[in-house]
Order: structure tokens, then C-alpha cells, then sequence
DNA sequence: TATGAATGAGCTTTCATTCAT
DNA sequence: AATGAATGAAAGCTCATTCAT
């Protein structure tokens, strides 16, 4: 209503903005756990700049990734709509999480880091993707396109997995994989 | 005079797999990046000693887990020979490698580490195992009970990515994981 | 405005200063190759702030000789175009350059260390003296008062050797034995 | 007397000398630091087997040198009966002196540390050399050719000085500089 | 609120030296 | 007497994190 605390909080945004995209740079360059300095550096701040907005690593990390995971949750919904069957809708669906992952040098293995700094990473994933990922392949076991003996969080885990190093090395096709994984989900037939 | 010299390599010997015995707990620890200064520690010697037996730290790590590669190395053909069908002695195999990693905290992370220190690791596991794994996909796919487009590294990397972390979250199976993988390795069922 | 600025620098160079102090002290006391854990603890500081300061030790090195050099340098051309003759003005030179090392134990070491942290500072003496002892030699050769076969680098060389150890054993008087050196430059007189 | 113990001290004395080779080498290739585990790997025998024979590292630079500097030593008496001028005598003995030194990488500037290692080389050398250079140099006085005022001592160390480094640089000839010195010694004409 | 200087723990690696065999 | 395995002090360097300005 006045103008003063508008301003103020659009020159924070802005500010915060820079600083995302130079981690996001950092992270493409150097991986998820880029030095702190580095970071700053791109933004052309104080290393103190990024830890009062960031006070963690998990939170920069997040902060950077939330866009893109927010789209990947909000896709779940809209394949499971608007493709022919429930177990390609999670194929599709866990296609774009490989693709999100892939791209994110180091996020993956971030993921599955035993550093503490990362469990809140974790804990977010799984709190805004892994309801998405069980109501696909609830849909799909529904269908009996999927056996009922796999649960949404290790399918999750493991297609996250499957997602590190990958680029490293070019006979490694994690996309590839996966949909192996997701192969493997379709019940098997009955053994006549 | 037959008895002086292998008293001290028996010492020796002895004194190596005391070594081993410490990196490999301090390695279920701390991964297998832990500080040399640990290692040391745990084995009751000074830093020294773990440079003079293992100059680098691919040395050691192969060293720890040398046995149990070799073994699961020479698992491959027995499986193939015993087994009901190639399928079935790959998914077999496969649990083996499986439940070695997993029973190796930190080792499958390490594997896929972009630190230049575990290329020497990873090429060794490559040079154990993939043609064990090659030899035994190739039979299944001649069998038809496997796709022919999957190479057995893309896939032994794989497996190798899914048991990173396991045992750290009870929801988690890798070997549950692998066998899905396995599973997806079927040829499609023709869309009659 | 104009105060915040400089206010800070002005603790910076304060700092710097401290360190360039302490450093000093270790070189006196250890060589020119002390310790950084030595020095930053004489300083009062971490070693962390040597190395933001001066990130290889020539950095360090130079700026602590650096207020010496430069005034050494400057003091030719006054000698030259104030003393009687130009080999009286080289030789006072070469006294204040003697003066200049002898008072800083380990440096003239150090400049002949082969350890390749201090090329740099060899490079650095060399450039800012040599052409200075160059120009005196030279003036000293045209007058007829030195032998024209005698290099100025090697004159330099020479005096600098001269002044390793001085002030080590009582017995040994490097400014005596330099202006011996420079009485052996002048011709030898003709073989009447 | 026996046919055993002069046998024994044979065979240490061959010993020895296989030690002392690969010191001389060791100290050629690394210098007179040289890690005390490549001379024993030179030797071929255990690091222990050189401290039983030598001590300290000064007593093996000494017996590694011993003859050259024995040699150096009575060269002096003969150089002064045979040849023209007391003054051109000590000139040629300062020129073997500096002979040896530049040849033995690094013995200059050992002779110049600090290290309390080292003292007892010095002391050999000076306990050797100085009564010969003294009684050079006394001739030379004697005949008018020398200042009376440079002490042997501080002589022998200059010279020794103007050996540190030699041979690391092409520009600088320390033959050359210490017969500059040596030039230096004599008389100054009298200021007609 | 932003800055970036300072801190110091932590890791690797090298050798001189000792001492059990 | 010889061996060489073992020891561990040292030293360099890198960041994550704090905090005075």
C-alpha cells in the first residue's frame, strides 16, 4: 500500500534472483557443492550476502531447483489425463524427472549424499514428488499395468539413482534405464 | 634359514590385513574417502604405514574389497551352468553383485565419484566384472529372454547406481530394485 | 561516504602490515622458508589470511623486501653523480646493497635456493638492481677504473653469495670481503 | 695377525665404500640432502645399515669427500714451493679449492646452513683447509703481494660463498669471481 | 543489510629416525 | 650386523563459516 515496502521487497527479489542464477551457473559448472565463494563470486555479492539468505546449502539448492520441480509435480496430473494408458502416463512422468535430474550435475548423488546439509534436499523431493509418483502408479496397479508390491518411495529412490554420474559417461543412458525399471513394474505374465 | 624369511612376511601379512580389516571398517564409516588419518587410527598405526603398503588410495580400496570381487567375478559361470535358464542365472548373478555393494557402505557411491582418486577403482570393477555380466546377458539374449538393445555396462552401471544409499532408508530394497531392472530386461510380449 | 571506504582499508593495510612484520621476524628467525603456520601465528592470525594476503610465498617474500630494494635501486644514480669517482660510487653501492642483505638473515640464502618458490623473488632483485649495478659498472669500466671483462650479473651474484651466513660467525665480515671483490675489478696495472 | 679379523674389516671397508659411492652419487643427482632412503636404495642395503656407519648426515658428507679434501689440503705446500709468486700460488690453490666445491652440488651451501647437522662439516673443512690457506696466505704478505689485513678464515669463507649456486647459472662463473677476489688482495698502489 | 577478512579444522604427503626381527 | 617396517612430526593448502565494520 505504501510504496516504500513494495520497492524494498522487489530489489530483495531482484537481488535473491542473481544470486539463484549464480548458483545455478556454479552448479553447472562445478556441481550441487560448488564453493560458497565461487557462488558469490558469479553473484558479484559477499559470501555473507548468500548464507543470510541461504543459511543452508539444502535451502540454496532447493531455492535453485523449485521451479522445475514444481513443474514436474504439477505434470503428474496432467500425463495421467491426457495419455492412452496409466503405465505409459508414469513412463512419461518418469521420463521428465530423468530428464530434470540428468541435467543437474551432481544433484542426484546430492540426494543420496549421507551429509546432513542434505537431508532437507531429500525431504523436499520426496514431499513435493513422491505423492505425484504414487498416484501414477497407483493408477497404473489400478489397472492392473503395474504390481502391487513396489512402493511410489523406492521407485522414486531408485529411478533418482539411477540419475547419478549420468554424462559422465557416454555408454550410460540413465533414460534408458529407467524405463527399463519402469518395464520391469508391468506384472508378469502368468506363467502358463 | 626356510624359516627366517616368511616369519617377517607373515608379519607383514599379518599386519597388512589389519589394514585392510581398519579401511574396510573405517570405509563403512566414512565412505571410502575417509581421511587416511583414521585409517591409521582404527589399525592402531602411524600414517605411514598405510602409505607404504598402499601408495594410492585406489590401492587400498581395491585391495579391501579385491576378495569379494573375485568371487562374485567366479559366481558368473557356475551360475550360468546351474541355473534353470540364462534369465534366471543373471538375475541370480545380479543379486550377488547386489548384495556385495550393499553390504559395502560408501562403495557404490564411490564408484560413480567423478574424484580422478577412484578411477583406478572403477576400472578395476569394469575389468572384473563386465565380462562376467556380458557373458551372461549375451546368453539370455540368445536365449530370447532378454532385449538385445541393453549393453552390459550400461546395465552393470546401473545395478552399481541402485545400491547406492542402501541401508540408509528401510524403504528402500536395492536388491528388490535390481530384480525390477532384471525384470525389464524381458523382451516386450508381442502387442497381439 | 568518503570515510567508510577507506576506514576499512585502512585496517586491511594495518593488518597487512602486521603480517609483513611477522613474516620478517620468521625469516630472521627461520629463513625465508619458515613455516606459514609459523608466521601466522607470530602475526596472530591464521594461516588462512597469509594466504588471502600473499598467495604464494614469493608474494609474501617480495613485499616484505620490497620498501629495501626499491630504495637500494634509487640510491645509485645519487651515488654515481655524487661521489668523487665512479668506482668509489660502486663500491658504496655495493655497500649499501651488502648492508641491505647481511641485515636480513636467510634472504641472501634464499636467493640462491634452487627451490623454485623463489624464482620469482630472484627474478624481482634482479630487476630492479641489476640495471642499476649495470649502469655503475659501466660507468666505472668508461672511466677506466674496472676491468671490462666482469658481468654485472655476475658482480651481483657474486656479492650476494658474499652475504649468505654473514653475521654468523664474528670472523667473517661480508662487507669487508665485498669491498675486496670490488678492489679486484680495477685493471690490473700495466707490467711495467 | 689372524686370518679372521683382517678379513672382517675388508669386507666392511668394501661395504663402506659401496655406501659411500652411492652417497657421492645420491649427492650428485639430489645434493647433499639427498633423502637418506635413495642413498640406501642406491647402496642396496636397509636405511639402517647407513646410520650404523654414519651417524649423522655430516659424517657421511665428510667421509664421502674426505679424500678430495685431504687432496686439496696438501696440494698447498706444493703449489708454494713450485710455483713463481707466493701471490700466484694462493691464486692456484684458491682455483682447486673452488674446483672441488663447484663440482659437488650443494656442499657450498650446506657449509653455509645453519643447520646444526652441518657444523660438524664445516669444522672438518675448516680444521683441514684453513691452516693451508693461512700459511698461502701469510707467503703472500710476507712478499709484499697480500694485504695484511684479511684473516684466512674470513677468506676461505668468501671463497666458499662464491661457490653456493655455481653451475645453476650460465651468467655466473665463480672461478672467475673468486680469482676477482683474490686480484682484490693485493696492495692498493700507493695514492702517488 | 551487505561485505569480505579472518579463522582454523582438516586433509594429504614426505621423510628422518628408531627398533624389532 | 643388517634390514626395512613403522612411526609421527611437519608442512602446505582449501574452504565452510563467523563476525566486525
Amino acid at each position: 500500500m505504501t510504496h516504500e515496502a513494495p520497492r524494498k521487497r522487489a530489489d530483495a527479489r531482484r537481488n535473491e534472483q542473481t544470486l539463484l542464477d549464480a548458483a545455478a551457473a556454479a552448479f553447472v559448472a562445478a556441481g550441487v557443492d560448488a564453493p560458497v565463494r565461487d557462488i558469490a563470486a558469479r553473484a558479484g555479492v559477499g559470501v555473507g550476502t548468500i548464507y543470510r539468505h541461504f543459511p543452508t546449502r539444502a535451502d540454496l539448492i532447493v531455492a535453485v531447483y523449485r521451479h522445475q520441480v514444481e513443474a514436474c509435480a504439477s505434470a503428474g496430473p496432467d500425463l495421467l489425463a491426457g495419455t492412452a494408458s496409466p503405465h505409459a502416463a508414469l513412463a512419461a512422468w518418469i521420463d521428465l524427472f530423468v530428464d530434470f535430474l540428468v541435467t543437474k550435475h551432481g544433484l542426484a548423488a546430492a540426494l543420496r549424499s549421507d551429509d546432513t546439509t542434505f537431508e532437507t534436499l531429500h525431504a523436499y523431493f520426496i514431499d513435493r514428488l513422491l505423492p505425484v509418483c504414487a498416484s501414477l502408479l497407483s493408477a497404473a496397479v489400478t489397472a492392473g499395468e503395474a504390481r502391487p508390491d513396489v512402493e511410489p518411495f523406492a521407485l522414486m529412490y531408485a529411478v533418482g539413482n539411477l540419475c547419478i554420474g549420468a554424462g559422465r559417461d557416454p555408454r550410460y543412458d540413465a533414460r534408458h534405464m529407467a524405463q527399463l525399471l519402469v518395464a520391469g513394474l508391468r506384472p508378469p505374465p502368468p506363467a502358463a
